[in-house]
DNA sequence: CGTGCGCTTGAATGAGCTCAATGCCGGTGG
DNA sequence: CCACCGGCATTGAGCTCATTCAAGCGCACG
């Protein structure tokens, strides 16, 4: 199980390895198997909802856009389920996009074959009920830091969330890897802002960064900047 | 089924009642009813969940705090589901609070009963899973809203959401009764701006206030200030 | 008749955005 | 091998929107 819990808060962006591990590899005629590429788009706000994926590699940025803008919401990686947000009583059309950050392997599942698995399967169905529970506590967390936090409270908290979800190689460096423009996206600044204040980040030897790689050096300081959290 | 659909996007805050309402009468032994007087607080960020509510009367704000601030998620009315974000497999205190707006009728399931129901009952747990998916959505456009939008922008689009979910009485005025200071808690603003910008939506005729109840005059208008949205 | 709370308003401040200019580096084709 | 290009990084300046602080006002209520 890769979960996360710690003294800034709970993040988790992942379905229960013993949940999606139990299933899949029982499915053998629905699942189609997809390799893409950097840069790819796998959907796009506005495509009609057929099916649901699943990520057996890479990382998948989840994002809105606005206008000119985007808004990172997520990154699904390693066996997390990816497109979950399509599902609606209301609406067929996905709220969202999903970008593939690096080359990934997903797995594609009709959602015919989803719903009458979360119909027939009580296990399961609660399984993806509690993970769409976290996912919305989350939310409700990251709306709340943009709304009341500064833009340096929520790239230390986000970088102590990379940190904690994805981990760091043996030099240190974060192993996401991230473009400054996704992290501007991630935290909901702009390009510029997000410099600047790293650039205060790194002043103040809370992070450092060699060769576009964040390496974090101080968590506490960090800690200390996302503060009044929970 | 108290679903909206419109030009400005979905927003359903709402389980639908084919639901709820097959579901809860059935229940005789284990559920209890409560009657909560106006600013009464049901439950507090930190406390611990021990069973699921449903609205049967009256308006309950979901909120969460940030030091002095609060920020207004979702409000939850009649025959809605209520302390759902309670739900998680990491944790079982409430990440969130929920206050009476005015006075209210509420209903209590014990979790056990709640959680032996969604496991028993694909029917049910779909319901809900349908519902948690909507929330989501509808959490994440806010979100990007908050990350994007100006306060005009945010404060048009909430008024017709409220137009839209709790509707109007015959002299025009919104049939929710919310506080200037809950207001600028939903579009996540401080009262003093609210207040400017609430005076500029009067300038512009899009809406007026009498007594303290707004009245939309001009929807088309508020749909103009809250643009690009989808 | 005070006292307090919510409303109203002004002024100052500031965080973050926009725009624009420049620098840097790696790829690419001549 | 070199010149050029495009994209990203970096930095400055100015500005805007929204917040903060502070101060009066009106009304309800004990």
């Amino acid at each position: 199980m890769k979960l996360s819990k710690n003294n800034y808060g709970t993040e988790n962006c992942y379905l229960s390895n013993s949940c999606l591990k139990e299933w899949l590899p029982a499915i053998e005629v629905n699942k189609k198997i997809y390799e893409v590429k950097k840069g790819e788009v796998i959907f796009e706000e506005g495509d009609l909802v057929e099916g649901m994926y699943f990520v057996y590699e890479g990382n998948i940025k989840v994002h809105k856009k606005w206008g000119d803008k985007e808004l990172i919401l997520r990154i699904a990686s390693d066996e997390s389920i990816l497109g979950h947000r399509g599902l609606s009583t209301t609406n067929n059309k996905y709220p969202i996009s999903a970008t593939a950050l690096e080359d990934a392997v997903i797995c594609y599942i009709s959602m015919d074959f989803f719903n009458s698995t979360l119909k027939v399967n009580p296990g399961f169905s609660y399984k993806i009920l509690m993970f769409f529970a976290d996912e919305l506590q989350e939310s409700e967390r990251k709306m709340r830091n943009i709304a009341h936090m500064s833009v340096k409270g929520r790239l230390s908290r986000s970088l102590l969330f990379f940190k904690d979800q994805f981990g760091v190689h043996e030099d240190g460096t974060l192993k996401i890897k991230l473009s400054k423009q996704d992290i501007s996206s991630y935290i909901g600044a702009t390009y510029e802002t997000l410099f600047r204040i790293m650039n205060e980040l790194i002043e103040d030897k809370a992070i450092s960064v060699t060769k576009r790689a964040i390496v974090i050096l101080n968590p506490d300081k960090l800690l200390e900047f996302s503060k009044k959290e929970e």
